[in-house]
DNA sequence: GAGTGGTCTAGACCACTGC
DNA sequence: CAGTGGTCTAGACCACTCG
């Protein structure tokens, strides 16, 4: 017998994939409250507890919020306890200490071929790159080199960076419309070079993490590729394996 | 009014800890099928699908591994999907290269302050310390030097390390009945030493990664401390943040 | 008190495994 | 075929938030 295609989708799924569509069109908007579960159930027609399943898995990927009493939210990087998700500096000794990020260079270009692969967009394309500082207690930490698809980010300028007080992912989400939810990093040891030395006050040739990201939004459309150079004298790299 | 105590625990939470329980004395081993949900259920006393709740949860924090029409089991780390789970270096180009393990060392010490604070036993207190080579395709990358605390691992030898062809959690698990469940890395930029450049056959000075870790065992205790210094120029230290 | 998510139950049926 | 986990339902009640 020809083998039937094996797709089995359960219901809950197909749920997730409505809501994951009303998400990623910009329906809901981060930090909104979505329909109750009792209305969802109503709007799909199946029963309470399906709903529930598709939303307990999108919790689980930090898509949505729950919070008891109040409703279901749409995930934002606009709130404290999302702020460290994709930054896992942490210094030596003593607590949190609140990064303070200094932008230095904003410029347009045009993709070469690795971030034209990496972004998944044509060579030659428009790209956006920024640089910045990120700043620990007044003390350089990480020099990133951040690299954007134009057309995402059409109208970025060094004033905008400079002048807002939210963080990068924050900004992206407010005047952006994009919405960064998941991550690759890939970490190596390099040698400081001359002007990252500078930078973060290091001698020339002194070792320095090296810290490329990939960061996707919805879709696994990735929207941003970044270089950080983290200089691990007063802090380290934070990562919980389970 | 006087508050009273804000504990309240759901009954599939207070399941779990009977589960975990039951883990954590040895009564259900690494590999082993535990009973049926609906035997658990009628055992506890409580509908299937509460412990239905309790074991989605352990499930997904890897303590347990559910399969179809065969039962859930207890997760090991002689389970090839879970070899790199605490394992995050991935060569620059190509697929899975599998590593080999060279132990080197094997010596009997007491615990200094470090040791002591971090595997949270008395200083001075027996510990092991063992140090080992990670090879992929022949090349050094990780240089291992790891410290055990000698009660738990009473009668660990080099040759016992250098027999084993399983890896190191595993043989752990079989040998010495301790589960790693999760684990702390924290990462750094270093220098290579004299020693470490010439067992990973780099320049004297030549950025590495340092990986120190620490890894946990039911009820959170550590039970083991290393640290790795990885070369990153063939291969990298993944991430992948969500 | 009304509305939200959170827990718990009981039962029906489906998908997968292995004898 | 029996036994396992996986899905789906319907309904009851609890905990939390807010007006």
């Amino acid at each position: 017998m020809s083998q039937a295609s094996p797709v089995f989708s359960p219901l809950y799924r197909q749920i997730k994939d409505l809501i994951l569509r009303e998400l990623a069109s910009g329906e809901w908007r981060p930090g909104e409250v979505i329909p109750s579960e009792a209305e969802l159930a109503l709007r799909f027609n199946v029963s309470q507890g399906t709903v529930r399943k598709a939303i307990d898995e999108m919790a689980a990927e930090n898509l949505l919020v729950r919070r008891q009493g109040k409703g279901t939210f749409v995930a934002t990087h606009n709130d404290p306890r999302a702020f460290f998700r994709f930054l896992r500096i942490v210094p030596n000794e003593g607590g949190v200490a609140v990064p303070h990020s200094v932008p230095l260079e904003c410029w347009r270009a045009k993709a070469g071929q690795e971030a034209a692969r990496l972004l998944e967009i044509p060579p030659g394309s428009p790209i956006i790159i920024v640089s910045r500082l990120l700043e620990f207690g007044g003390r350089p930490v990480v020099l990133d080199e951040i690299y954007l698809p134009g057309e995402t980010f059409q109208g970025m300028t060094l004033e905008m960076l400079q002048e807002s007080q939210e963080s990068l992912y924050t900004l992206f989400e407010t005047r952006f419309g994009v919405r960064m939810i998941r991550a690759e990093e890939r970490l190596r040891a390099v040698a400081a070079d001359r002007n990252s030395a500078e930078r973060l006050k290091v001698g020339e040739g002194a070792p320095l993490l090296s810290v490329e990201r990939i960061t996707y939004t919805y879709g696994d459309k990735p929207v941003e590729w970044r270089r950080g150079l983290y200089s691990t004298v007063s802090h380290y790299y934070l990562n919980e394996l389970s």
